[in-house]
DNA sequence: CTTGACCTTAGAGTCAACTCTAAGCTTATA
DNA sequence: TATAAGCTTAGAGTTGACTCTAAGGTCAAG
């Protein structure tokens, strides 16, 4: 049985995280000390690295809150939820890369474009750019 | 000379987002009507494109307030300041999209572990691979 | 028995960039 | 003249994932 301190230190999550996450219902200890104090078990530290991992790969605290309530029976649910679910997220994280890749060649270009000396900025042709308005749109997620 | 709401047409930007730069101090509108109503003449407009071709390429309005004081007093400043600030969002952007990238490549592995059909979740490998946490942490980015 | 580290809670604050609301003027059209 | 559309302001709400605070109870070591 760990304490809160002690999951957090194992976990690489504060003690903060750890009661934000249980507000939000990912996760919970077991059991309580008379005094208050959260212990947690096994599958409960289980449970707590299985929302680390997931929300390493990218998912956000709605989709884990999904997963968890899939992995809590796998008998009621389908590979095919999860491989939506993920799908979903991968699509998700294509635009958002699309929409940076974009910002990044425009950045790029803009930085080819300039001396990036010393020289007053009258004739900076990243000013002139911006200007100009002669950057195409990028696609800006409104999310 | 325009009111809010033609210049609204015009750039695109609702009145509430022209209203909520202003309040900013990205842009302003340089006279009133008697009723106080806003009026923005040409290089007004200018500026407000200039706004929103900095934000196109991916610019934070802090780095934008920057950028616009650099306009103003072209004198006053390098060429060598406009390129830090770029190349400054450029390494963000960079990392935002590595760390992306990253999560694209996990999510792809597993999409492509699990058969995503409509069997019971007991033996999915999307499921698993979060149980066991074999997934390589993110680099995610903290601000 | 005291000190200090650790625990509890409800609830507020943070960040960015909007987005919206309320309450009340103004202006154009029918 | 009445109605609707448009403008003003200060200020609150949104989103996601924390992050922190205040006020107080608990516990082990010296
Ligand atoms: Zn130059
Ligand atoms: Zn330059
Ligand atoms: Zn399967
Ligand atoms: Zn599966």
């Amino acid at each position: 049985m760990l304490k809160i301190s002690e999951l957090s230190a194992q976990s690489g999550l504060s003690a903060h995280t750890l009661r934000f996450y249980e507000k939000n219902g990912l996760i919970n200890a077991s059991s309580r000390s008379e005094a208050g104090y959260r212990y947690y078990n096994e599958a409960d530290v289980r449970r707590v690295e299985f929302v680390k991992t997931a929300r390493n790969a990218g998912f956000s605290l709605e989709d884990i809150a999904q997963l968890l309530s899939i992995r809590v029976d796998k008998q009621s649910h389908s590979c095919q939820e999860v491989t939506d679910l993920t799908r979903h997220k991968l699509h998700e994280v294509n635009a958002k890369i699309d929409e940076l890749q974009s910002m990044q060649q425009t950045l790029q270009i803009l930085l080819d474009s300039c001396c990036g000396g010393p020289e007053k900025a009258t004739h900076c042709s990243i000013m002139e750019a911006l200007d100009e308005g002669e950057i195409r749109d990028q696609a800006r997620s409104k999310k």
